[in-house]
Parts: structure tokens; C-alpha cells; sequence
DNA sequence: GAATGTATGTTGAATTTTCGACAAAAAGGT
DNA sequence: ACCTTTTTGTCGAAAATTCAACATACATTC
């Protein structure tokens, strides 16, 4: 029935449960299967917040606009990933923050309710559903955190460095690709773009850092 | 046996568990009373994240220090609050962030295992619990959120008025107590204290707010 | 391969923040 | 009431960001 088996059962909302019950999961859950095309929006800021996606293939990015069309991107959701549970479950009427796909996305939605009202089907693996997304969750908040530790240093040096050093961390070595164009990383960054290219070039004549594109190498 | 009944079954993490199923519950938590004098430190930055908090008496502050010892204040607890949840659930080796007693505070602590592991005596609100502490997790991401949205403007104006707007509409009426002293609000808000001081004093200027002390009215 | 559009790098002027220093005001202790 | 300490407000110089404008590089399309 469904083309992306493969990669639901990597998904962290069904860890620990095995794919033999995956088409039961699906079934009580009641998901349904939608396809954005790049650029296109796949919940509005202001909608009800209480359904849930899980990106199935391509990548969709959480984002926020100010009065002034200003862009902030919060996070990014890519296979197997989650996007919308953090407001669901937090039972909040409307989103603060809109998800768009970056690429041609393929997402399962269902709605957070299925989860959190215990199902009529009593289904075994309910509980463990549960507990992973208890721990979905938490993570998701420990991301936000990491931003939040990002931006919260005062020049656009030392966001970049701090944001450079975690990819670096992350990836396990010095040379790492970054998934954003330069305006996106600024909106990422909170910085002005034409200031973040100026500071790569500082950072490249210092020799400090080495880049092509999007590839990145701290030295 | 407890002092703080009243607090604790006003806990979200009890939400719909009553009164008289406390005492069992505590004692599957394995939870421990610990008292902190004000400036104590409750956890530290670095050490591993498995402990619980849930604030009895008082407050705590969680918050960071940098390289150069400018403090971040990311958020607070207070009575019948949790912390530290978050990183517990996540399950991360460590705190990366410490939690500091603002007064006076009573908690309880307890590990977090004793939540996720199935508990031995599979008492009966055990699911309820997992399921309590999911919305609080997601409703503290949230306020993540709300921190990062305000501190991603780019001047001290803006955060200050971002901040003091979000406060207005969470007291519902423009006069409302900023629970921060100036250094403080400048910590959380991400900004020097002196320019904090001289944009309030703008801004009071201009007519366009009134405040004495950490009372404030916007107009 | 020429043309078009987008992304990126560079620069200078205006604005804002930062930092240090200091004075005034408030709070706390004896 | 006095002294001490902490908090808050103010100021000016140095540093950084922002903004707009433009040049160059890169991609895409025809």
C-alpha cells in the first residue's frame, strides 16, 4: 500500500515497533498521504495546530515572517522526521509558524488526537507511540535550544563560528557541507546577509576557514 | 509525610491523577526532598542529565555562562514547575545548562528512569504521567519558541517591546510585573544592560511606556 | 552560447550596540 | 540612622550591524 515502508519504520515515532504492525499503526493513526511541490506551503501560520506530518521524502522547513517580511527559519524536518507535534501536543489552537517544503515533499498527516485520546482499538503498540514521542519531543526542544545558544551570541563572528563548530561536531570532522544558501543561513542566524558573506571572507583571509559554496572547512 | 500536597497535586505532571494516588506515586518516583538556599546551585552545567526537578517552594533560574562569563538566562520554574525534564527525556549525557535557586527553593528530585522504564509495581497512573509529561515537554518548547522570537529582532527596541508586549497579553491588561531586575531582563532578553537601561528610559520618554522599578504599563 | 535571472561578494554611510566609567538611587545590615 | 553594597541611569568613544547599491559569479533556459 504504502511506498515508504522503509523509511516510516526508521522513523523515531515508531521505534521499538516493529514493521509487521506498521500497517496497523498507520491504520489507527488514520494518516493520510499528501505531495507538496518545492516552495510550496504545507501548514499556514494561524492554522489549527493539531495535526502532525511525518516527511516521508524531501525536507520541509519550519519558518516564521515579522510584519516587516522579515524571514526567520526556525528548523528544518527531513526523512523519517516530524513537523508539528511540538504545537499539538502543547495543545495551542494556532501555529505560530509556518512549514514549507524545500523540495518536491512527500508527508503522512494525521491528526495529534489519534495519539494523545487513547485509541479504540486499544492497539498494542499505542503506548509505545507514546513514549517516543515523548522523546521526539524533548529532542526537538533540545534543538531549539541549540539555536537559541547559536543566536544568542551578539555578532554575526561569533554566530557563524558557533553555528560552523556545532556542523563541525555534528558531522564528526572539519570539512561539512551546510544545508542552506547564504540568505537562508542568515535567516538562520539572525544576521544580515550581505554582513555574513563579508564575515566569510574576513573569516577565509584570516585563515581561519576554508569554503566553496556551500562546503565549509573550519582549520 | 509531605508538606507540599497542595503544590504537587497542582503539578502538571499529576494533572488528573488525584490526591489520594500521591503518596503511591511519589514513592514509585523515588523522589527525594532537597532544600537550596538563594544562589545555590541546583544542577550544574555538565553534569549528567537524569534527575527530575519539580519546584515546592521558591524558584530556580536555568540558565548559561559562556567562555566569557556572559550569563544567558534561557528560562525559569516555579512553584510546582518542572526542570530539567527536557534534557532527561532526551536523553543526553549532559546538562547543558545549569539550574540555579533564585530564593528559597524546596524540590523534589527524582530520576528520570523511574518514569520512561515501566515501573516494577505498574501503578495504575504511571500512563497518565508519560502522558503529562509529554504536554509539558511540548508546552516547554514552546516557550522555547516564544524566547527565540523575541530575542531573533535585531535591536534592543524590539526585543524589550516583543518582550514586554508577550507579557502584557499573558497578564491580560497593560500594567503587569516584570519578574527580572535590570541586569537579568538584559540576560534573558540578550542585550547590554546600559542600553536596556537607555531604551527604557526612550521609551518612557516618548510616551510610550510607564514604569517604576519592575512594575510596567504600556501605553 | 547568448541571454536572463539568481546568488554571492564588496563597499561606504548611517544607525545601533557595546564597553567602561561614573553618579545617583535603592536596598540591606548593624 | 549610618554605612556598605547593589542596582540603575547616563554618557561618550569604539566597534559592529544594517541597509542600499553595485559588481561578479553561477545557473538555467531558450
Amino acid at each position: 500500500m504504502n511506498l515508504y515502508y522503509d523509511t516510516l519504520k526508521q522513523s523515531p515515532l515508531f521505534a521499538q515497533i516493529g514493521q509487521e504492525n506498521l500497517t496497523a499503526m498507520l491504520g489507527c493513526l488514520n494518516t493520510r498521504e499528501k505531495h507538496y511541490q518545492k516552495g510550496e506551503t504545507v501548514f499556514a501560520e494561524g492554522e489549527p495546530a493539531t495535526q502532525i506530518g511525518i516527511v516521508c521524502k524531501g525536507e520541509v522547513q519550519i519558518e516564521r515572517m515579522d510584519y516587516y517580511g522579515n524571514r526567520t527559519i526556525v528548523s528544518r524536518a527531513s526523512r523519517g522526521d516530524l513537523f508539528g507535534e511540538t504545537f499539538a501536543c502543547a495543545g495551542i489552537e494556532q501555529l505560530p509558524v509556518s512549514v514549507i517544503a524545500t523540495e518536491d515533499t512527500d508527508a503522512l498527516l494525521f491528526d495529534c488526537r489519534r495519539i494523545t485520546q487513547s485509541c479504540c482499538n486499544a492497539c498494542a503498540f499505542h503506548q509505545q507511540m507514546i513514549y517516543n514521542l515523548l522523546k521526539i519531543t524533548a529532542q526537538k526542544s533540545l534543538r531549539l535550544h541549540q539555536r537559541a545558544e547559536i543566536i544568542s551570541h551578539r555578532t554575526t563572528r561569533d554566530k557563524l563560528l558557533a553555528y560552523l563548530e556545532r556542523q563541525a561536531k555534528e558531522a564528526g570532522k572539519n570539512r561539512f557541507t551546510v544545508p542552506f544558501d547564504r540568505q537562508a543561513l542568515a535567516d538562520y542566524l539572525e544576521v544580515d546577509r550581505s554582513g555574513l558573506s563579508a564575515e566569510i571572507s574576513k573569516l577565509r583571509r584570516e585563515g581561519i576557514l576554508r569554503c566553496t559554496k556551500s562546503e565549509f572547512e573550519l582549520l
